[in-house]
DNA sequence: ATACCTAGAGCAAACGTTTACAATAGATAT
DNA sequence: ATATCTATTGTAAACGTTTGCTCTAGGTAT
């Protein structure tokens, strides 16, 4: 049995009201020797206010649910990074649940863990929930904002970078590099979440307004994932015609570079690679992978503070070319 | 304002009484019928308890808080997945808090979010407390266990590997390859949690065991991160007598690796690496990284598992060596 | 001297649950 | 018919806070 406020009553001599205000703080309540006395009392006796109690009665709470998929992701720390830096200017607090690899039960427990203590919101990382989970989330009451993830109709709030911008970024500057035929692998097109079908989309923009005609082939799709990666590399050698891919995620970008080394296939002089994300794992392999880089942080800390505004707005975060090491001009010649 | 148990009872004509136990099912203190009606009205009106009551009441919980650094410790996805997977076979649940990078203001945050509601436990992971925070965990008479971090003394409980063995176990496989000049590089040999001087102190015993002397320059100390790689290569490249290296981490081992890519030394011809840890990072770079593997996801299952039962005892869990790329065997000749 | 204000403090209700105890009704045993 | 048991339900206290309201004593304005 711990410390109450009562304990400190007690001890004081004071009433539990005093105490309670002395010790959170409601200015002009009290005498500033009473306060002394208290939080000195406080303080012997190692007092621990009980939240559940607090959040009880006021009927409100300073923590933000944060939900994440346990799918590596590699780039949740950066969101995170974000989300604390905000809730922490803004004295509020953050806790973590993880929902499981696509898992609808896992997501359901994540969920009602989150639901069910008095909470300021959720914010949901990358997660595509699952249509029953999101009934009852949207039940709640509670506010909640997708990041990472955007939906088609505006019905949902989300922060997250414009997919269809990133495809069509990430294929103009292949073209400006001198490339024609250039791959898009790794990605999902069929998710409820549609951002492969985005990306795609720029893609394809892009590629049409540079008058060049989209082969089928050039479409590797997939899960995002290192294994993607490998499976589309050895596709596009199948034809070998491409001269430069777009991978969906830096683990795609991974997986294709190291099956090139596999084949004996010179990144960047016979592949150029690009890759979206930008985390750091670009950096950690040899040759570095340029990418489009997804502002993560920025997201994180819009999120929040759209959370804590409860702003019932959608935002797009920037995004940024980065050149390293896996792209290279070709001259026309070349072909 | 949401439902609440009061709710049902006024719908259902049954007292709150009723309603609770129906609802967290008290068997055989209600009838089958009232539980039907109970149930579907519950149902209807979309009924979420109120934990923060329940908790205040009965006084115990059943979250487990889990504290990480924030620092991309990049194996803590897999303690955590060890930890979810238990608490889920416990019907736990797990929250995880954020405690920054070796800040002590975080650290105290996170804590007093954990501390500061009913909970049934903390596990921190591979986070190194200050001796200020150490002493309100302490005294706060929650259970706790310290995950990937060892202790000198066994008054705090924790579940690692016995780095000792990590650093005997590692330097011994490369002596078994035939090298003799052998550097450990980036790890730390002043943190008070002892990982480093354990690793290093099996390392010096593996090299007494087969009458090599210590060469001080082979040890290159550091903070277990990319950059202390880079600049531990650096310096071993001004003796050049070293063979091969332990890597303190996966990521020493891949700015190890970078930097001989950089200054052109063929791994593992020209050196050996072989690092601990061995997590995915290991397979993603080329060559692969060979490595003494820890088991994470046991830690965490581990751990849980002693929370639980409030075990009050330590554990190592086991290591085993991965050869992959980066381990060339050198004979005697060579030199 | 009277009326009014203010600072500081206490009283008690409320938040949403759980649960010991009491109550009731029917059933069983004697 | 009486005593005893059992199954089901209700009553009310308790958990640790916060906060509207009340109370008192001293101060200020008239």
């Amino acid at each position: 049995m711990s410390i109450t406020i009562k304990d400190i009553a007690r001890e004081t001599g004071f009433s539990v009201a005093t105490v309670s205000r002395v010790l959170s703080d409601k200015t002009g309540f009290f005498s500033p020797q009473t306060a002394i006395i208290v939080r000195e009392a406080a303080a012997n006796l190692g007092y621990k206010k009980n939240m559940a109690a607090t959040e009880l009665v006021t009927q409100k709470s300073n923590v933000i649910a944060v939900i994440v998929n346990s799918t590596k992701t590699n780039f949740s720390d950066q969101i995170i990074n974000g989300i604390q830096k905000r809730a922490d200017e803004a004295e509020k607090r953050v806790i973590i649940l993880y929902a499981g690899d696509r898992n609808e039960r896992a997501q359901k427990i994540a969920l009602s863990t989150a639901l069910e203590r008095p909470i300021l919101g959720i914010l949901l990382l990358s997660v595509d929930l699952f249509p029953s989970n999101l009934d009852i989330l949207t039940s709640s009451q509670i506010p909640f904002y997708f990041l990472s993830i955007s939906f088609k109709n505006n019905e949902l709030n989300y922060i997250s970078s414009d997919d269809q911008e990133i495809g069509y970024q990430a294929t103009r500057y292949l073209l400006e590099q001198g490339h024609k035929n250039i791959g898009i692998a790794g990605l999902d097109i069929t998710n409820s979440a549609h951002t492969g079908v985005l990306r795609f989309k720029g893609y394809q923009q892009a590629l049409n307004e540079s008058g060049i005609t989209f082969k089928q082939h050039w479409l590797q799709t997939g899960d995002y994932s290192y294994e993607s990666g490998i499976s589309a590399l050895r596709n596009y050698c199948l034809n070998k015609d491409v001269t430069a891919v777009i991978a969906a995620s830096d683990l795609v970008g991974i997986g294709i570079l190291n099956e090139c080394s596999h084949l004996k296939i010179n990144v960047p002089a016979e592949l150029s690679i690009i890759t979206i994300d930008g985390t750091n794992l670009c950096k950690l392999v040899r040759p570095q992978l340029s990418s489009v880089t997804q502002d993560f942080y920025r997201m994180g800390y819009l999120g929040t503070t759209y959370l804590i505004n409860s702003a019932q707005n959608n935002a797009y975060t920037s995004i940024v070319i980065n050149q390293r090491q896996s792209v290279q001009k070709i001259s026309s010649t070349d072909y």
